[in-house]
RNA sequence: GGAGAGAUGCCCGAGUGGUUAAAGGGGACGGACUGUAAAUCCGUUGGCUCAGCCUACGUUGGUUCAAAUCCAACUCUCUCCA
């Protein structure tokens, strides 16, 4: 396991982050000589990453960490066009101004993992607009474009699956690879850059970039891919009981971000760890041989450290105390997701069934009929079964806010304002 | 440009005039069991002012007492030929 001389790719290498490098001792010699700029591209199609993307901010994170330049790249250009890997249809085309809200709204989330800035090891963060969007179609066809066969691009998996489906891969996404490649030799031009990470549905892009470099005169490009990751009973990574797992904090609460790796599955536990936490190795060991029902209180650590990398430590501590008091005491807590409603609505009295759907518990009158059918609902922990309740000030308790449960994890306080 | 095939609910996929809000599976959600886990079992899975009503089977029209099912045009996808 520590075949490598470099920090770095030791380091990735013991907590599980390599699934393929181009030229394994040709990088580990490059990262134990020099300080290398590395970079991982993110493409803006939704206002926040999810956990999915979260272990390739973990890498850059230990690239800057033992001692190189991390770039995140941020695809303002290429989102324009849409990654076609292992896509078996066509994104829809996303509007400049959606991307550039995207980007805006991604990047807050950086900088609680990397260290920005001007300094030599400073991170950067960049949008590839910036040279994208000039390009003259000609030009870059002449200088870029004759360097790509497109019998081998067709030879690549990530389009295979879409042919092979008889499915249309249209030009515009065929074109995806090839900016991407672009991108790596312009890092090159511009930053240095000589290292490009991504999930391991990157590798055909990637080294299509390593290409492209050999033939305009880069010097030697390398490739890193992480893991595709699933949970131990297959499920991809990501899904939280309310949907995905957002990292911004306006999509996603810290709680419910907490409580998304409190449910992690035990299988997972060690390898979550390692991956996703900075906690030392041998650390990490030690929790790892806990079992039992112990393995729960290595998910609250888990849970813990992983949110406070995002959120911040006071945060994630907070998300454990309220989960502590809801779950094992059975109480309120007003760290709970909250709604507030006027004070004269609660007053009035207001239907179950709508008060839920405000809340964000359910989408629909009906969704929540069936779930009072089906025991599901509960008012200040009171189960009900009457779907015509109305809610008034006199269900306000002792804290004066009502509490809404449904199922067991569930849960969000109503408050008056 | 020519000849065929197809478009069904979140996804896959049955259905070829009425008993179809649409079989089956997956996913998701809820319940039971547990450890806020997994596996397993049970239930739910269009909307509403819910014993009733409304909207739905690519789009728009038509035939019919009655259409997802028949007809026409259109849109898109795939296959073969040029």
């Amino acid at each position: 396991m520590s075949k490598f001389k470099s920090e770095f790719l030791h380091t990735l290498s013991e907590r599980g982050f390599i699934h393929q490098i181009s030229d394994e001792s040709g990088l580990d010699d490059l990262l134990h000589k020099e300080t290398v700029t590395a970079y991982i591209g993110f493409d803006p199609t939704a206002p926040s990453l999810h956990a999915g993307g979260l272990i390739q901010i973990m890498m850059l994170h230990w690239l800057q960490k033992t001692g190189h330049r991390a770039i995140s790249l941020m695809g303002g250009g290429t989102g324009m066009v849409g990654d076609p890997s292992f896509k078996d249809e066509a994104r829809q085309l996303m509007t400049v101004d959606t991307i550039a809200d995207n980007i805006a709204s991604i990047k807050k989330v950086f900088s609680s993992y990397l260290t920005y800035g001007d300094g030599p090891k400073d991170a950067l963060m960049i949008n590839n607009a910036d040279w994208l969007a000039g390009i003259n179609y000609l030009e870059f066809l002449r200088d870029v474009g004759r360097h790509f066969s497109v019998n081998r691009m067709l030879s690549f998996d990530s389009v295979k699956t879409r042919l092979d489906r008889e499915q249309s891969l249209s030009f515009l996404e065929f074109n995806y690879m090839i900016l991407q490649a672009y991108d790596f030799v312009e890092l090159n031009k511009r930053y240095g850059t000589r290292l490009q990470m991504g999930g391991s549905d990157q590798w055909g892009n990637i080294i299509n970039g390593i290409d492209l470099g050999h033939r305009m005169g880069t010097p030697q490009l390398y490739a890193l891919t992480s893991p595709l990751l699933t949970t131990s009973s297959g499920a991809k990574m990501g899904k939280s009981v309310n949907g995905a797992v957002w990292l911004n904090a306006d999509m996603l609460s810290a709680y419910d971000f907490w409580q998304y790796w409190r449910n992690t599955e035990d299988a997972d536990v060690g390898r979550f760890l390692k991956l996703y936490t900075t906690l030392p190795m041998d650390e990490i060991a030690r929790l790892s041989t806990l079992g039992g029902s112990e393995i729960n209180e290595v998910k609250k650590i888990l849970a813990t450290e992983i949110t406070a990398l995002l959120h911040g430590r006071a945060a994630a501590e907070q998300a454990a105390e309220t989960a502590r008091k809801v779950f094992e005491e059975g109480a309120a807590d007003s760290n709970l997701p909250t709604v507030t409603l006027p004070a004269a609505e609660i007053e009035a009295g207001i239907g179950l069934l709508g008060l839920f759907v405000k809340a964000g518990l359910a989408a629909s009158n009906g969704e929540m009929r069936r779930h009072v059918q089906g025991g599901a609902v509960r008012i200040n922990d009171e189960p009900v079964s009457d779907e015509k309740r109305v809610i008034g000030s006199a269900d306000l308790n002792a804290d004066q806010v009502i509490k809404l449960s449904l199922g067991k994890k569930k849960h969000v306080l109503v408050k008056p304002a």
